[in-house]
DNA sequence: CCCCTTTTTTGATCCAGCTCAATTTTGCCA
DNA sequence: TGGCAAAATTGAGCTGGATCAAAAAAGGGG
């Protein structure tokens, strides 16, 4: 369904697969210390973990892990944009979550078990992600244990999105979640002036993301557009009227 | 749309609002020792746990908190049956959960900040729930590093399901989430050969925990009746084939 | 800057599932 | 046990969004 090729067609192995190189420049890894995850780790630690960690250079669609693959890193994304999916049963591609510089993902594997990737991990564009072996963090808070509290408060945040997430996905109007998707992107407080927001994903993956078709999405962005709620140009959208937006989608 | 009449006009406080006793007598509290959040306490805190908790009874239909209200204590539950919701704008009422004896909730609160119920739980029978404040359970962890562990993974597991409920949602065929639903009740042991299920909700509340109207679900259901695929008796359903049931969902 | 591929848009048709309405069944309490 | 309210079923349209098809626009590499 999706236009977007199968990666599987293009790519032989994902990049966990292949042999890779530790890190060997010194790029931007301050936006590591600002994650809830990092920021509590004693210097020492943070360093521990950066030693034992990589740098992974991804290029255009390349496949960073597969669903079900066992999972011993976790990763945090030092620059470009990666998407998260899963193929279903019948081989569509469902966009989950699209992830920018700053994002931790896969951090849950630090304690799942057994540890196994839920979805596939792909660069959308030429991307630089550091890779965690779960052991290494789970060494730092069994020999730390105040590092646990930050752990344990980042997974309930992460509940909680989760859970706004489904509420999300169960609206069954496709422009209500389509205006509702547009709203959370937008920063907080532009939430009543509105202003300019960014896909972060082509505009057929965001369409997946929201389960719906991407005529469905582009008729209904044209629609919006056309009653003056949203100005277009390319992946940046204006929002003219939050609130006029949140009312229709009551 | 749901033919159940909204519980806010049949109840004026939720019971966390309502002056409780404490727990009186011993019933049995031995399935608290079986949950991962539980099992690895000392008998002392786990002595202290239970001495700082209050049971309380709920009848049928009575709510136990809002959504959006200050979280402080999370729960167990005892006996019965509950289920969890959300209200949305339009004021419809959409089941997120339906919670059995030996079940854990808003147990997230434990971490969450700002702590508030992110949905309803209300009781579907004359039910039981242990009444736990977080803050007990926080300062077990603080005090005792070793606990984190269990609640870090019961966490890991929590998100892991929400992936999947996600996935469960986003199929876009209510006959197939259907399928997926009564699947998923089935015991792992009874996968390949088909099985007894109990709903664990009135019809009309799985019907919107699916997000389908109550007619579609009784719909869908005749139709894999008259299949031969799934025998129906009052909330028992009989699934004779789930292989079958399985394939047709693709 | 042009060509070729990928993505997006637009048009036309169709069907799953929602809505409204009416009937039957179930469960509960006097 | 009968009566009543809640829940489930069944019927008959209607419509939002999927699907198929094709044209237009964007992007990227030579």
């Amino acid at each position: 369904m999706a236009t977007i090729q199968s990666v599987e067609k293009r790519y032989e192995k994902p990049v966990l697969m292949a042999a890779n190189r530790p890190f060997e420049e010194d790029g931007d890894l301050t936006s590591l210390q600002q994650h809830p995850l990092f920021s509590t780790l004693a210097p020492w630690d943070l360093e521990y973990v950066l030693h034992h960690s990589r740098r992974v250079r991804l290029g255009h669609h390349q496949l960073l892990y597969r669903q079900d693959m066992p999972a011993h890193h976790f990763f945090f994304v030092i620059s470009g944009r990666l998407r998260l999916y899963r193929l279903d049963a019948s081989g569509v591609d469902r966009t989950l979550d699209s992830l920018l510089p700053g994002d931790c993902f896969a951090e849950v594997m630090i304690y799942a078990d057994p540890a196994r990737y839920a979805c596939y991990a792909e660069a959308l564009k030429n991307s630089e992600v550091l890779m965690i072996p779960v052991k290494v963090y789970q060494e730092l808070l069994e020999g730390n244990p105040s590092y646990a509290r930050a752990a344990l408060q980042h997974y309930a945040m992460r509940a909680v999105s989760r859970f706004h997430d489904l509420e999300i996905m169960t609206v069954q109007s496709a422009r209500d979640r389509l205006i509702r998707y547009l709203i959370d992107l937008l920063p907080e407080s532009a939430r009543t002036v509105g202003g300019e927001v960014e896909l972060p994903l082509p505009k057929c993956l965001v369409a997946s993301r929201l389960a719906m078709q991407p005529e469905t999405f582009s008729r209904i962005l044209a629609d919006l557009k056309s009653s003056g709620l949203v100005r277009v140009n390319r992946s940046k959208l204006f929002i003219t009227d939050p609130m006029k937006l949140i009312q229709i989608s009551q």
